[in-house]
DNA sequence: TATGAATGAGAATTCATTCAT
DNA sequence: TATGAATGAATTCTCATTCAT
């Protein structure tokens, strides 16, 4: 979708140096430098260091959901799909920690533009629809579904970062998909609310 | 513990806008301006910026800490006092959101020293044993410790930023605290992975 | 005299904006887009920017002395040629406020280029010689013809920055510019320096 | 009024400079090293380069202004009064060239704020008023006061320009103050619209 | 001629930190 | 200790100009 080599180059400079240094600590400069332009080049893509950035974040958003939704598509039952999305997540911020790390950093602090965490949340509502769903229709614990979505997010991310920190391979990888996805569902069913 | 009135002014004025504004679009000088004190008076306590930041955050993770342990100190089954904590946490935050939120924001980048990191997991040794303690005794699932506390802390934070943006009554965060750390429980304990 | 037609739209764009924005607001790559070219060719026509101001302001000095000389020449008795001149000059700066208001704009300022004023200055010898006549034969006070230049300019600037201000009809204009011609005569004219 | 020494002398350097180059080609950091302060000292006493332009635009005026009102107070008759505020005018003038220019270079193109000309309009209110008077009691011709005083004050300008340009010693300004302010009274004077 | 992406020197402004009082 | 004016290195962004196509 971004033809322009510089541009892309710019993109990747600065995912590269946003994750390691902060979006504070990374000059334009240095970007450009990095991305093998001149300084001014950067702004002939993006307007200020504010645009890149929320370009980048939104860039690795949908990185992340082409992900889950690339085919094959997640199929079977509800709890089928559920696993299937949570492991692709998993994998995919354990294969791109600089990335899933970049997110983390920017989801706190305010430097992203309310307009790409709305653009986003647009991207996403299809997903929250289906979590709804499987909460009507009693797959799913009867929480807010806010409130759900942000306890998976929480679950998904502390084990992305737990495999990130201790470096796992990707059969570990999978097997901590499976134990994970597997625990997160009982936890989440209705039915692990009532044992006994 | 921190006698000179105009230090303590400095770190609330300093929590204050940092949460406020994040610690880069916070000059030193609108800091010392909340305190009522001089821009210079602010180097008279803190050598530099990021001194002052080591210790604001060494602070809010400390009032947690002290949350934890301050009389009367939780007791009973493992279980009971898994989930005082637990609630005690939920609390401290909901009624601290801006300090809450600030210790999310400073976890990530790379702002807060390395120093201070090791000081505060020192600090939290103590839990951190009795977690891997229950874990032995076969009390919590037997994951690899870090992970597990990962996934604590993810879930504690996921209920605690609801709190906070839903902006819940003392009252429903005490229902709320209730529900999920019974969840986070079931969820933890050796039984809920062996549900039927 | 410039027949390619992308000069010229360079030129009208370029009046347009620098009357409007002043030469310093006004980019190159502005004065391209509205003249409907690429930036680049601006460059095509003129080495540097300065170069196209030089242009710009020499075109309009000459449009203006094009409008004093224009067929029916001014004729008659000195005092009709002199009050026809600065009819003729009132009316036009009426006409074209942004070329004229450019214009005393660019007098201040050292952006026009000390060649382009010594070609304009040039252009204009005959009416300073002219009026020189005049002085020599009496027709005119004998001031320093410099100062007596300057003072006609004033006055000439007055009036018609007053038209623009006002935005005066040219019914008014022409009314305006009998008036104003007929008093400026009797203020130059011997005879009005010892009336009784 | 100013008694900060480093910000007269950054006004005095701005003056010196926006008048020697004009105010695009002065950069801040030349202001600064000319008033022998820190690049950043000058943003200490003016937020922007801007609002410097603006205060020493308005000192230029107002200093002007205190050369009309200073003491002793042009007295005696109407004619007596103008005759000696224009005086006064072409006196300071022709003892300031730089600032008068500067004043006339700000004139014209826009970066005097709107505020600041309302300030100034306001200064010399009292002045405008007292042309009208005159105008009422028959003392100046019935021009439109505005126009008035566009003529007035373009024939001062081409008289100060005059004095500037050949260099005039203040004797020489003097005469010239003398012949000058004689001549524009004639003309404004009503009798001198009738003459015969 | 015409294009417009690329260039990079240059400029205004910010702000942590210093230091004389 | 406390002050706050002064510092100047660092940073983002601008824009005239170039040049390969």
């Amino acid at each position: 979708m971004d033809y322009p080599p510089k541009k892309q180059a710019l993109q990747k400079a600065a995912i590269e140096l946003f994750a390691k240094d902060g979006f504070w600590h990374t000059t334009t400069a240095n970007i450009a430098k990095h991305a093998g332009v001149a300084t001014g080049t950067l702004f002939t893509y993006f307007p200020t260091k504010n645009d890149l950035l929320d370009e980048v974040y939104l860039m690795i958003k949908r990185e992340a959901l082409t992900e889950v939704q690339r085919e094959p598509k997640p199929h079977g039952s509800f709890e089928a799909v559920f696993k299937e999305i949570h492991t692709r997540l998993l994998k995919w911020g354990s294969a791109n920690p600089k990335k899933f790390q970049l997110m983390l950093q920017l989801r706190q602090g305010n430097q992203v533009s309310q307009r790409i965490h709305e653009t986003i949340e647009d991207d996403w509502k299809e997903s929250y629809e289906w979590i709804m769903l499987g909460q009507q229709e009693g797959k799913l614990v009867k929480f807010p579904t806010n409130l759900l979505l942000s306890i998976i997010h929480g679950h998904l991310e502390a084990v992305i970062q737990h495999s990130i920190k201790y470096n796992l391979s990707k059969k570990e990888v999978d097997e901590v998909a499976k134990i994970s996805s597997e625990i997160l569902w009982r936890y989440l069913s209705p039915q692990s609310t009532r044992p006994q």
